[in-house]
DNA sequence: ATGCCACTTCAAGTCAACTTGAAGTCAAGA
DNA sequence: TCTTGACTTCAAGTTGACTTGAAGTGGCAT
């Protein structure tokens, strides 16, 4: 696969698979004459990159994550980061719930119409700063 | 309230707290001479601002939900926004499946163990580019 | 074989969201 | 009163993740 059809698949710009490469996240299989050229497991590798996004990790930690073998130093670490995107999920769940409650609310500001105000308060007590 | 006591409930630095007055996402309620006075309810409208990042909203973006007051042109926009979330919290869910799969796991290369694979394959086929 | 145009490299630019530094102010405790 | 140090402003710097532009190359359809 040329970097182009790469790229339509993968929803993303060529510019940014060619960053990709150069960061070593992802690589080409070779060249035609001096065109890339891609396995169509980039593909999974781009979809596994995405997802990493999604969950907050810098492109250097997944970089790290496709490359390290570290054996289990890390499993602390990423049982941690489960931990995290625990917590994620549930402020997204109230965002969505919240959301969904002030499209369907009169009130003028829209974050602050009083079912948001009450999902904000019961999430709120656990004290967890940031 | 004074910015230390604001920024140390909250869990941000005090320049963060300055750079949202500035961007019109948090008010002072007065002075003390120079310094910036704080009301309690502050805490909620930044527990709100976390929120929004959290779910992808930029600070303009939050900041025009919060003055806005237009009146329903935008639902169609926050029932989108809720459907994204709907998609983040399942691309989340999958990461997270995969982390503790990952963790428990004795595959060299963290992220592509055969269970996270097997997760990536499962979440992948429903063809959303991006 | 020729011309087009998608590809290439590399340096520099952009953007959001802060942070940092310098220089100054002032509330409050000793 | 005097000092201390937490506050203030404002401009400039930082970071991560890309994007853009200029200048060049070469695969492929005609």
């Amino acid at each position: 696969m040329d970097i182009s059809e790469v790229a339509k698949q993968a929803g993303v710009p060529p510019s940014t698979l060619r960053y990709y490469e150069e960061k070593g996240l992802i690589v080409s299989i070779g060249r035609r004459g001096l065109h890339r050229v891609f396995a169509p497991s980039v593909l999974e590798r781009l979809a596994l990159i995405s997802l990493g996004r999604t969950a907050g990790f810098s492109l250097d930690e997944i970089a790290r994550l496709f490359t390290e073998s570290k054996p289990r130093i890390d499993r602390k670490m990423l049982a941690a980061k489960a931990e995290e995107l625990d917590a994620t999920i549930r402020k997204l769940t109230t965002m969505r719930k919240g959301l969904l409650g002030a499209a369907a609310c009169s009130f003028p500001n829209q974050l602050e119409c009083p079912k948001f105000r009450r999902l904000l308060r019961a999430s709120l007590p656990s004290r967890k700063p940031l």
